[in-house]
DNA sequence: GCATAATACATGAATATTCATATAAATCGC
DNA sequence: GCGATTTATATGAATATTCATGTATTATGC
C-alpha cells in the first residue's frame, strides 16, 4: 500500500494545533463557568505569580495583540481582577497587576490547570515530560 | 535559591501554546502575503489533499466552530477557492471542496510550511522527531 | 537644547468570531 | 408512515479582535 498521509496529519503545525487545542478544550468549560474566555484566564494566570508587568511585555506573554490586551485589560479592570499603575520611569507605559479579587479568583483556576496537566501526562515518564517540555521550549525559542 | 519558576512558564498548556504561536509567527508573514488568515489558511490546507468533506467535518479538522467555518467558507467560495456541493445522501449536509484555483493557491504554501517545519525540526535526530509528534498525537486523543 | 525619530499605549472603524436560535432534513418509536 | 427527536447548517445580534492611526512620552543626532 502507497496510501500517503495527508499533509496536515504529518505537519508539526498542525500537530501542536491540536495537542493544544485538546489540551484546553477539557479546560475551556471550567474558565468559561468561571465567566473567562482563554485569553483572560491566560492573562490572570500569568500576572498570578509576576510582578507587574507593561501592556507591552503582557502582549508578549500572552501571544497576543496589543490593542487586544488593552482593550482585555480595560474589562479586566472593570471586573476588579486587574489594577493599573503608573511606571515613575516610563510615563508611556501602563502597568497591569492582579489585584487580590483577581489572584481569589484564579488560584482555583490553576490548581484545576495543574490537576489537568497531570492527568495529561499521566501515562509518561519524567524523563518523557522532561524532553517534551524541553523540545517545546526549544521550539519556542529555536536560539535556546 | 529557592527560585522557583512562574505558574505558566511551566504548565503544558502554555508550553504548547507558545510552540505553536512560534511555529506559526514565522509563516504567518507568507499566509497574510498571500491574503490569508491562519483559519483560512487551515481550512485550504487540509481540504487541499482531502476528499470534499462537510462543513462539519471541516470544522472539527480546523479546531474552530461551524458558524465560524460556514461564514469562512462562504467568504472562500466567493474568493474562487472553495466549491460547495450537495450530498445526495444527506440534504441537510453541504460538501466544500477546494477548486482548482485553491489548489494554485495553497500549494505553494504547503511547500513553504514543509520547509520552514524542516528548518524547525533541524536540530533533532528522526527518532526524536517521531517521538515528539507521537507525544503530540497522544495529547490530541489520549486515547490513542 | 531643539528637531526628529522611535516607542508605548489608546482608540475608532472594519472585520471576524461567538452565542443563541432558526430552518430543513433525516432518524426513531410506534 | 406519522409525529417527535436528533442532526446539519445557516443566520442575526452581540461581542471580540484586528488594522490603521492618533497622542503622549522618551531617546537620538546634531
Amino acid at each position: 500500500m502507497t496510501e500517503s498521509r495527508r499533509f496536515v496529519d504529518d505537519y508539526l503545525g498542525y500537530l501542536l494545533g491540536q495537542a493544544n487545542h485538546a489540551m484546553f478544550k477539557e479546560f475551556d468549560a471550567t474558565v468559561r463557568a468561571a465567566g473567562l474566555n482563554s485569553l483572560e484566564w491566560r492573562v490572570l494566570a500569568t500576572l498570578s505569580d509576576a510582578a507587574m508587568m507593561s501592556v507591552g511585555e503582557l502582549t508578549h506573554e500572552v501571544l497576543s495583540l496589543q490593542p487586544t490586551v488593552t482593550k482585555l485589560v480595560q474589562r479586566l479592570v472593570g471586573s476588579g481582577w486587574l489594577a493599573l499603575h503608573d511606571d515613575p520611569n516610563d510615563q508611556r507605559r501602563t502597568l497591569v497587576a492582579i489585584t487580590s479579587d483577581g489572584q481569589r479568583k484564579v488560584a482555583p483556576l490553576i490548581e484545576l490547570a495543574r490537576q489537568q496537566e497531570a492527568r495529561a501526562l499521566a501515562g509518561l515518564s519524567a524523563q518523557d515530560i522532561n524532553r517534551l517540555k524541553r523540545q517545546l521550549r526549544r521550539l519556542s525559542s529555536p536560539s535556546a
